[in-house]
DNA sequence: ATTATCTATAGATCTATAGATAATGC
DNA sequence: ATTATCTATAGATCTATAGATAATGC
């Protein structure tokens, strides 16, 4: 029941290897917690190097993080929201194996960290772009069902937003052996609840 | 009714402006993101002075603070959830309006955050105490709801797990206005999403 | 005497800059 | 010539320690 592994998994964008040790270390410890001596050594250079590969530094790092992790979000769950098969629960579970498959955003530390850099870009500005990158292909996919008449009308925005930090939010618990069970389908069973509810029907 | 001589407003346990400041520091920013200039600022004192109030500096207050955010979180929620009202609904709704009413606890960062400081506390062993004190009394209301036949028999503590993350991940964006509705609000109708799942019963 | 702060300062760590160096591509 | 690294080092920030000081409680 569950959908099969897609054909290609299409041609990541960026393959840059410092971004994508970047991005595993803020996503994981935060900006705060990310340090250019682990990056760098991590990726076997000297901390001094990486200001070629980001002149602007540390923020600038944050700041290409950031952006490719967005856009790839975007572009792959919009795509994914827009797959031939039409069946509601597919479409959900298509989704969530793609934000299984990818380390785990959260939302709300992106936000906070965002303010302590106190960049340009407000953390409105970035609130809004994380809500187009990741709630808003899921809301489109629950707006569609409801205009089916698949399921009732809800707040589609707040079903979306709960949908994925609960599977971002109990990932690591996976692993921690907490919930010992693999990530997929944790995923699933956690997309049949919100469909069945808890109720007896 | 405890005898309240005096007209304390809060006789909640330990009432220590320390802690208290450091607990919402820890929280909001994480353990790196907490500078202990910015502690001792907050308090209006210098950052020397919190060595009085904690010798083992920075890991000592980090460790006063989980302890004490999960010594009362399992104490009020366990309390709530074996209050008379044997209602399901509203046991879910008052432990969830407490959680609305305290600092969010991202339980993943909480984790890793333990990872970093390398503490003699193991990872495991605190997320072992995490779920004791944030998800094992929901899992208890859950456990006993299914016994009675209110709800179908599900994963309980997937489903515990995801009404925390799910409640402590979109309160802020209920603060950006990126969800513009009280928080409390919000997580009673997750509640009912839950209860009544999204298909057309 | 105890409590809670302070000043002064050490030492570690962290980000960033300047300029050199080696390898690759035209 | 461009690309990607290096060494050396400055300067900021951060945690922590030592010892002094003032206020409070017995």
């Amino acid at each position: 029941m569950p959908t099969d592994s897609q054909h290609t998994p299409l041609p990541l964008p960026d393959s840059n290897y410092v971004l994508d040790e970047a991005e595993r270390l803020f996503l994981e410890q935060g900006y705060a917690g990310t340090k250019l001596r682990e990056l760098a050594s991590r990726l076997k250079i000297k901390p001094a190097s990486l200001y070629y590969h980001a002149p602007g530094g540390k923020e600038e790092l944050w700041q290409m993080v950031i952006d490719r992790v967005l856009k790839r979000h975007r572009s792959q769950l919009v795509s994914l929201a827009q797959q031939a098969d039409p069946a509601f629960r597919s479409q959900l579970t298509t989704m969530a194996d793609w934000l299984v498959s990818q380390p785990p955003v959260n939302m709300l530390s992106l936000i906070t960290s965002q303010l302590q850099t106190s960049q340009s870009q407000t953390s409105v500005q970035l609130s809004e772009r994380i809500y187009q990158a990741m709630m808003e292909p899921f809301v489109q996919v629950l707006q569609s069902a409801i205009e089916r008449g698949e399921i009732r009308p809800v707040a589609t925005d707040l079903v979306a937003g709960a949908l994925i930090v609960s599977i971002n939010g109990l990932l690591p618990l996976a692993h921690t052996g907490q919930l010992p069970r693999p990530a997929r389908e944790l995923a699933h069973e956690l997309i049949d609840i919100f469909l069945d509810g808890l109720r007896r029907q």
